[in-house]
DNA sequence: CTTAACGCCTGAAGGC
DNA sequence: TGCCTTCAGGCGTTAA
């Protein structure tokens, strides 16, 4: 479910309530959460460990414990963090991980479709989730020719591309729809064929839709919730995504329309997103 | 190397 | 009402 900034607004909310928190039990509701390493491994590596902070990289959660071991969460499509701060923890059927803290406060991990994924790392271990990761479109500054070159050599839609964490990570199937509707780039557009000036234009928007959506706290299209229940507030301002059939908000001549590229829905305005490399502005 | 398709899971929504 | 199909913000694996 999680794009970046819903990821960041989770990494901010876990923020305050995380660090100095220490385990004293892990319960793993769901095996397949803690298949990596195995539900007892899982839990011997994590129990007692205090944690000291988190942070976003691309998608991912990157937990730190005062012992220097990490634990690297991927969300996938539903998976949620709640704080639980009083009483015991309900016993609803989509909880498959609930760290219990020795300050009787809790952790709970929901997910219910359990693609989400655990790894713990030792001090020194090197962290395979962030060894083919591409550049954060927030918290870098990234240059439109290096964006250009990634461009020239694929030959897939620059929509799918957008998708390809290892060129730039964060970005989901609806800040790819929004980018390009505000960049006024056809989704359908082979990536090599892209000009430098798009280039540029593209990550402007990017950034621009991805730091909005963060001041938002995130979309809420299906269940996306913060780390305390709350609904993130920027689905208000989706342009193109989910509104196929409705006017074009830019043009207002024209219907949205919904097409399958890799398998995903995008989103786009025919007349506004034109094939041709507009002159835009 | 690249690209396209499938599979992982559950539940909600839409068509008939 | 009920059944069946499709869809879902992701991505690793496999096949071509």
């Amino acid at each position: 479910m999680p794009e970046l900034p819903e990821v960041e607004t989770i990494v901010r909310g876990l923020k305050t309530f995380v660090p100095g928190k220490t385990v004293r039990r892990l319960e793993v509701r769901h095996a397949k959460v803690a298949a990596r390493h195995g539900t007892q491994a899982f839990q011997n590596l994590l129990t007692g460990q205090t944690f000291t902070g988190v942070e976003r990289r691309g998608k991912f959660l990157h937990f730190r414990f005062s012992s220097g071991f990490s634990l690297v969460v991927h969300l996938r499509m539903t998976g949620k963090f709640i704080v639980h701060t009083h009483g015991p923890v309900p016993d609803h059927p989509h909880i498959r991980l609930v760290f219990l803290f020795t300050d009787r406060t809790a952790l709970i991990y929901s997910d219910l479709r359990i693609f989400g994924s655990f790894g713990v790392y030792r001090p020194e271990e090197r962290i395979p989730e962030f060894e083919c990761l591409g550049r954060d479109p927030v918290t870098e500054k990234i240059p439109a020719e290096w964006f250009l070159s990634q461009c020239r050599q694929r030959s897939i839609p620059v929509k799918v591309l957008l998708l390809d964490q290892k060129v730039l990570c964060g970005i989901g199937n609806i800040y790819a729809c929004e980018a390009l509707f505000r960049a006024r780039i056809d989704p359908r557009l082979p990536a090599r064929k892209i000009t430098l000036k798009q280039a540029a234009l593209l990550l402007r928007e990017i950034r621009a839709i991805l730091k909005l959506a963060i001041r938002h706290n995130g979309t809420s299209v299906s269940d996306f919730r913060n780390v305390d229940d709350k609904t993130g507030g920027f689905q208000k301002l989706l342009k193109v995504y989910g509104r196929e059939g409705q006017a074009c908000p830019r043009c207002r001549r024209t219907t949205i329309r919904r097409i399958k590229q890799a398998q995903r829905s995008t989103y786009f305005c025919p007349k506004c997103q034109g094939t041709r490399p507009s002159l835009d502005r």
